[in-house]
RNA sequence: GGGCAAGUGGCGGAAUGGUAUACGCGGUAGUCUCAAAAACUACUAGUCGCAAGGCUGUGUGGGUUCGACUCCCUCCUUGCCCACCA
């Protein structure tokens, strides 16, 4: 009994070597880091090469967590299957990894796990590198890029003195998220409802003098580019929602008794007759001066510190009710020629458009307000419906945005549609001077200072004689000194309107310095920079990690090599994720737009291509620490290895939608790819022809088939169906081999080839066995199959046949025939289902597409 | 409230105007085995029928078409993003 059993193990390891993941794996990481056939030679003049360049970018991950989950997972090999397929089409890929180590979320971490965030960084670079290691990236590893070493955050600074040199980088006052109970500011990005993502407290308002990039003064431009790059639809559509540029009227009208002016713009200038109040923003600091010698000072003023106070506690939940008072001054507004009041409102914001607001019965707010505080309204258009026209009249509803409205006022447009005269009014309003065209946009100034530890400081210095200087750049890095207070402090005694204090704030021997103008006492700032400084740059930098005098490659540096790297730029494909639409794909544009401006580098859009990935969720429900549903890859890498764990993701769904990962999934993959295992290394030394075998041409158009949908399917990003294809072509084969005992090489060298950029390491060594070379050639540098088109042209073909569209039978034919409609037509009616329904039948019609369906009409 | 994406077998999904459910998972039966696992083979939308074959079927209701998962309109549901933006 045991004997037997034996005797069949030993049989079945005897005729194919057994599929051995984790050895095959880890032995062609290796060879392949030796060999650097994923690091190509960026110095390569342009002419000597016949490559063309290839920059293939995936968004490096931020070490925020214990190690990487298999959404990372997800979006790196989906990255990486097309730079491998790129390079085996032909082009020198440069595919290049990093750590976007700084910043907020890596130092959440390091304060979460008890360590200090220089220590942790350390842990964490070991640990994700050898992660990302695992699952067989075609990276460079000779050039990564991390933006916490110096030798990095050395030219973020110098980015920050560039900005501030061309008049982009500013200081201002301006409300800020403060979490009481973290006692810590914290980015808008850390703010999920309203409630600090970490502790989940409510976070409240604070007025704090920031750094700013002036990124409005490039909306129009980040705008109107958006036609010019080739990207997933909805990472455009969500920039451009978030820049949402707003075309309208700045009208201008003086408050009565003062010499003060208000400007308001508005969107809809069509019903500027209707406006019976104004209202403005609480914070707006022209409401002091309003109220002087009103008699409404104390309880305006206190109406302020109360919506203030809501505003501070309750960012989201403000109540949907307006709350208002009035200030007792009124507007002088020319084209009604009456006064209108002038009005405290808590939904007017202070940071849109003027932080005025023209209020009339057309805008539902200003409706709800009115009748709230009995302020009076006087609609100007109207439905053509009478009945619905004098419910308007009446105000017992808010009517606005209605195209085929019929303006009343001005006289010029009454009997005008709302929907026609836009451009009319905005040209009346101008010509008789009550206000010009005007554009504003939602996007806001870039908030880049954190009052943190873990980022690069801020290089500047205050000198009270000079003001604020940059660090010269002889002098960077500013180095972030080891600090064992590294802790966030937020503000002291809060409320009371202090300044937020940054870790380096405690610490003299790192502020105290000399003014570089005047050489005077002076102060450095004791900020960091926001964390998408750090990634706005960085695919700049991975081809330039040897030089210590120059960021990047510039097209006009006199530096070495300097013009020829910059010939990789810019990045041809990008991959990353949708969640970072409007943070650092809209800052990296930014950043890339102003570096063109001062003519630095010769583009201004840094990613020619970019698809957004889907998400990877276990049990319908996103990855979370919380849910407890965090999938770590590394069991799966040793259980199954790298190979099958990528094919899996990859199949799992299109790769711009994601999906949900299950076990069992996993294990149909890794039957799949121990079948080709099996298949391929059984026929190693397989020579003679399959040549006069019944299905030997059914397998050949297989081959090119295949070959095609492959290429097609990897070109459009639709890695689930290439993997699908991969299958059927493989499936034929094992039966033409089970029944025949014989295979050509060639068909499954076909199927390595394109099965590589999903299971490289697989395909290479079963790539290494059948081409039997004695110099190593890898097979990521093999070129691509292609498909020879004469193949693709079937000889016979499967004609449907419809009656009133509904399948009724179908007949085969040759392509000859195919082209006879009339003899079609006799053929199909002698199928005896097709005779039967046809039956006694009228014919009205038959239509008859060439060679694919022929359907008859009948009564 | 606004925007975007999506709704197809028991499940992930395929098909972008022409045989709906490719490929895979799961399931059922079988082969091998003392047995199990693995592997392999066959079947697997529902329904009526011995069968041939028929009928129904891609969230809902309508429309366009010889023919609709696919195009147009209505409504419903789910997910994601933004949101007092004048």
């Amino acid at each position: 009994m045991i004997y037997s059993k034996m005797m069949r193990n030993l049989k079945a390891d005897s005729i194919i070597q057994k599929y051995n993941a984790s050895e095959i794996e880890a032995k062609w990481q290796k060879i392949w880091e030796k060999e650097k056939i994923y690091s190509p030679n960026l110095d390569a003049p342009a002419s000597l090469s016949t490559k063309k360049p290839f920059y293939n970018l995936m968004m490096f991950p931020y070490p925020s967590a214990e190690g990487m989950h298999v959404g990372n997972m997800y979006a790196f090999t989906g990255a990486d299957v097309y730079g491998r397929f790129k390079r085996m089409q032909g082009n020198d890929v440069f595919e290049p990894i990093g750590l976007d180590g700084f910043g907020i979320h890596s130092e959440n971490y390091a304060i979460k796990v008890g360590k200090h965030p220089v220590d942790q960084a350390k842990i964490s670079e070991k640990k994700f590198y050898r992660q990302l290691k695992s699952i067989g990236n075609g990276f460079d590893w000779t050039r990564t890029v991390e933006t916490y070493k110096p030798e990095y955050y050395k030219w973020t600074q110098w980015l920050f003195i560039q900005l501030f040199k061309a008049g982009l980088a500013y200081r201002k006052k301006a409300p800020v998220n403060f979490c009481p109970s973290c006692k810590t500011v914290l980015a808008d990005e850390q703010v999920e409802e309203g409630k600090c993502e970490r502790c989940n407290s409510v976070v409240e308002k604070r007025d704090l003098e920031q750094w700013f990039f002036r990124i409005t003064k490039y909306a129009d431009r980040l705008l109107s580019n958006l036609t010019q790059i080739d990207w997933s639809e909805k990472v455009k559509i969500a920039q451009k929602q978030w820049i949402r540029k707003s075309e309208g009227i700045n009208l201008r009208f003086k408050v009565k008794d003062m010499d003060i002016y208000f400007e308001m713009f508005d969107s809809v200038p069509q019903t500027f007759m209707a406006q019976t109040f104004t209202v403005i923003a609480p914070e707006h600091p022209m409401v002091h001066e309003l109220i002087k010698s009103t008699g409404h000072e104390k309880p305006v003023i206190e109406f302020i510190a109360k919506i203030k106070k809501k505003k501070a506690t309750n960012k989201y939940d403000l109540e949907k009710k307006p709350e208002g008072i009035f200030t007792g001054r009124y507007l002088e507004y020319t084209p009604t020629g009456k006064l209108i009041p002038i009005w405290i409102a808590s939904y007017a914001i202070y940071g849109y458009g003027t932080g005025v607001v023209n209020c009339s019965a057309h805008d539902e707010r200003d409706f709800i307000f009115a009748k709230k505080y009995g302020i009076p309204l006087h609609p100007v258009m109207f439905p053509q419906d009478p009945a619905e026209a004098k419910k308007v009249k009446n105000l017992e509803y808010c009517y606005h945005h209605a195209e085929n409205g019929v303006l009343q006022e001005p006289v010029e447009f009454k009997g005008r549609k709302w929907g026609e005269v836009r451009l009319g009014v905005i040209e009346f309003i101008g010509k008789k001077g009550y206000g010009e065209k005007s554009v504003h946009y939602h996007l806001r100034d870039w908030l880049i200072s954190r009052q943190r530890y873990w980022g690069p400081p801020i290089p500047m210095i205050n000198c009270e004689k000079c003001g604020w200087q940059p660090v010269p750049e002889k002098d960077l890095p500013v180095k972030l000194p080891y600090i064992e207070d590294y802790k966030p402090l937020g503000i002291h005694s809060a409320g009371s309107g202090q300044a937020g204090k940054a870790p380096l704030a405690s610490h003299p021997e790192f502020y105290k310095t000399k003014c570089p103008k005047c050489g005077g006492e002076a102060k450095r700032e004791t900020d960091v920079s926001d964390t998408f400084l750090d990634s706005s740059w960085y695919f700049l930098r991975y081809l330039a990690t040897d030089w210590n005098d120059i960021p990047f490659p510039m097209p006009k540096s006199k530096i070495e090599n300097s013009a020829q790297r910059a010939a990789w730029l810019p990045v041809n494909m990008y991959i990353g994720g949708a969640e970072h639409s409007v943070l650092h794909l809209l800052y990296s544009r930014f950043i890339t737009m102003v570096l063109h401006d001062l003519k630095i580098i010769s583009f201004e859009e840094p990613f020619t291509h970019f698809r957004a990935h889907g998400l990877i969720v276990k049990n319908g429900a996103k990855m979370s620490k919380s849910k407890g549903n965090i999938v770590v890859p590394d069991a799966y890498v040793k259980k199954f290895g790298a190979d099958t764990l990528r094919a899996y993701l990859m199949f799992m769904g299109p790769f711009g939608q994601g999906g949900d990962f299950r076990d069992t999934g996993i294990e149909g993959m890794y039957r799949f790819v121990r079948r080709v295992w099996s298949l391929v290394s059984s026929i190693k030394y397989q020579v003679s022809s399959i040549e006069g075998k019944d299905e030997s041409l059914e397998l050949e158009r297989s081959m090119h088939k295949t070959i095609k949908s492959v290429t097609e399917d990897i070109k459009n990003l639709s890695y689930n169906t290439a993997i699908a294809h991969l299958m059927e072509y493989h499936n034929e084969l094992s039966a033409f081999y089970t029944k025949y005992k014989i295979l050509n090489t060639k068909y499954c060298k076909t199927l390595i080839l394109l099965l590589a950029p999903f299971a490289p390491h697989l395909s290479e060594e079963l790539y290494q066995l059948l081409v039997n070379k004695k110099e190593f050639s890898s097979i990521h540098l093999a070129s691509w199959p292609k498909f020879d088109p004469k193949f693709l042209i079937k000889n016979e073909m499967v004609i449907v046949a419809q009656i009133n569209g509904k399948l009724r039978g179908n007949i085969m034919v040759d392509s000859a025939t195919s082209k006879n409609k009339a003899k079609i037509e006799e053929l199909v009616r002698k199928d005896g289902n097709v005779a039967k329904h046809l039956e006694g039948k009228a014919i009205k019609k038959i239509i008859y597409v060439e060679g694919k369906v022929i359907n008859f009409v009948i009564a």
